[in-house]
DNA sequence: CTCACGAGGTACATCGATTAACCAATCGTT
DNA sequence: AACGATTGGTTAATCGATGTACCTCGTGAG
């Protein structure tokens, strides 16, 4: 290392990078970019001098003189209480980051509290030219954030049941019932027949499209929902949906939720009423988290593979900023994942319909 | 909205907001900075005319003159097994934005596999002049990477136990080891001899910290821990270090963990084992993760604020930025919060020790 | 011998915002 | 009335990298 390179905080400039290799500053970034007409012999000398300086083309100038950043946005929209999307962020954030560290490109971070603020955010990033796309989380019905984008000439994809050809794009598993409706096959193969669905905020996308799988599998075999109850995600909608649905009268014998968190508050819940599952009540959850195939009872859920959706995502919003990616090749579909938290139906044959 | 503000992907300009308020550019500069001498109705002429074109400072051009970009890192080292530093991240995510936002700053987010890694990034990360500075989490005891920060003049801030005169301060809550030495003192107070400890990897600074409280704890009782495991916070690690802990001879009547998740996983293998908790085997978590006051039994853990903290990070590295914060006040301490997974001893008085 | 041409580089304008240095009024003073 | 101080701006250089237009050799063809 250089006594240049040490000292702290003064960091090298292409100027004395090209000083170093003899060459103008010109040179150099073609050196690095690829890009003119340089000699490889000169574009070593160039690139071992800007190692020997620890030389990096700064970004800030680069991003001015190119009108590009090389930094995506992932905006989360985080309620209050946070147990919904939480551990699936977390999984998606896994899966951008994977394509994007290797093509140098950086994730900037934004949790906002609600649609305006997110409305405004956007503004301000694409205003600031502070990044180059972004990723949109949470697909709702009546989304005005694509139309937003389109105006703010910001790319973006949004994840949700793949459609490419949408004002945005977006990117998902296909079939994105098939999970449900396995679930609810599976219970129904296990004698259930009064059978629960605890769901997310109805405005959602998937909520319906999730909602819209659980009705139709059940309506295949001529039954009809015990209830469907909407939740805001968070663990005490959980806990009271599932008090609601153990208090009905003729209790459903299995629950299906929306995602893994509000499954396993519904197992405690259960149980503190004195149920043991899945013998009184199975349980179905959705996400497949890491946490769930440890628990007592390991719970049944469906896999999702928010990993690499995250990562196709990623892929399909670098190339529409113009990188050179090759699309992203989403094969998988939601499978259900069967585990300990669902058994056959109580009570031998089923009384009801 | 005017009509500029339309035009899809063209960002309006200093000089268009300068010319549309019939001013020169750098008027328009100090109007938006408060420097210079502007007269206040100069001044809301410029932000009048800059509202109507939608007109925000390009960040890469003002990063590139200022030198500095308002944006921050925040590195996460991720293992293969995503389960340890999982929830507590995110929350942590979420007290550091709540003070960057409002100040404009952004978050880029990374995620390694390894110290190398780690370090190749922040060398990156310095070179290109991406971020002002960076948030170091999982304080190793021999830690590289403050003496590379101070090197590269990129400052951080580490989270651990507070020293504010270290190379690199570090802001955390006081007397970290309280909420390990408040747990055992109430296992102890409900009749538990043989406790065990399921720790965190041992290189790093808390799993030193905490293990240190906890043997303490038990000395100043005339006792000895029953066991001390190390794992690497994976919920494989936690299953592991649970059932051995429970297949000994004379087991012990209570374990504590070093985080939530893995206090989760112990609770499923002692159940799994016949074991009822806590009943049988009382366990005590940290981390206080909202699923934990779900679950059946609802688990004891031991509150550390990690949104706080990451609050206060956000500020001691705003503040070292050169940003006009004033100190984080960070008066809390760990303490435990007792629910239904600790228990009295079974089997009457202690017949050991 | 001369000229066209290509290989290999260089000079300079440029991206958009910031700021030091400077200047033109206006005001208060004696 | 003349001068210094103050107010309210402007001009022009600058941050670091990039790319276009241009220049300068050396070479081969005619």
């Amino acid at each position: 290392m250089s006594a240049y390179a040490e000292r702290a905080g003064r960091r090298p400039t292409i100027k004395e990078v090209a000083a170093a290799a003899g060459v103008s500053t010109a040179a150099v970034s073609q050196a690095f970019n690829h890009k003119g007409r340089i000699s490889e012999a000169t574009r070593q000398r160039i690139l071992d001098a800007a190692l020997e300086l620890g030389w990096s083309p700064s970004a800030p100038a680069a991003a001015l003189r190119n009108a590009r950043t090389r930094s995506l946005a992932l905006v989360v929209r985080r309620p209050t209480d946070v147990l919904g999307s939480d551990p699936h962020f977390s999984e998606l954030i896994t899966g951008i980051e994977g394509e994007l560290a290797p093509r140098g490109y950086g994730l900037l971070l934004h949790l906002v509290t609600g649609p305006p603020e997110e409305h405004a955010l956007y503004e301000r990033l694409a205003a600031e030219g502070r990044v180059d796309g972004a990723v949109l989380t949470d697909a709702r019905d009546d989304d005005t954030r694509p139309g937003l984008l389109a105006r703010l000439g910001l790319p973006a994809v949004l994840l949700g049941s793949p459609d490419d050809t949408a004002v945005v794009p977006r990117v998902g598993l296909r079939d994105q019932g098939a999970g449900v409706t396995e679930a609810v096959e599976h219970l129904l193969g296990l004698g259930h027949r009064r059978i629960a669905y605890v769901a997310g905020p109805p405005e959602l996308q998937h909520t319906r499209v999730r909602r819209a799988a659980f009705e139709d599998a059940l309506r295949g075999a001529g039954l009809r929902p015990f209830a469907v109850l909407h939740t805001d995600f968070s663990e005490r909608g959980a806990v009271g949906a599932t008090e609601a649905l153990l208090d009905a009268d003729d209790r459903p014998t299995a629950i299906v939720y929306a995602n893994d968190s509000m499954a396993v508050c519904g197992i405690g819940t259960a149980q503190r009423a004195g149920l043991t599952v899945p013998r009184d009540v199975s349980v179905v959850g959705y996400d497949n988290l890491p946490l769930g195939s440890w628990l007592h009872p390991r719970l049944t859920t469906v896999d999702q593979q928010v990993q690499q959706v995250g990562a196709a995502a990623a892929r399909m919003l670098l190339a529409l900023c113009g990188e050179d990616v090759e699309e992203p090749a989403l094969t998988g579909r939601p499978r259900l994942v069967v585990r300990e938290s669902t058994g056959p139906a109580p009570g031998g044959p089923d009384r009801s319909g």
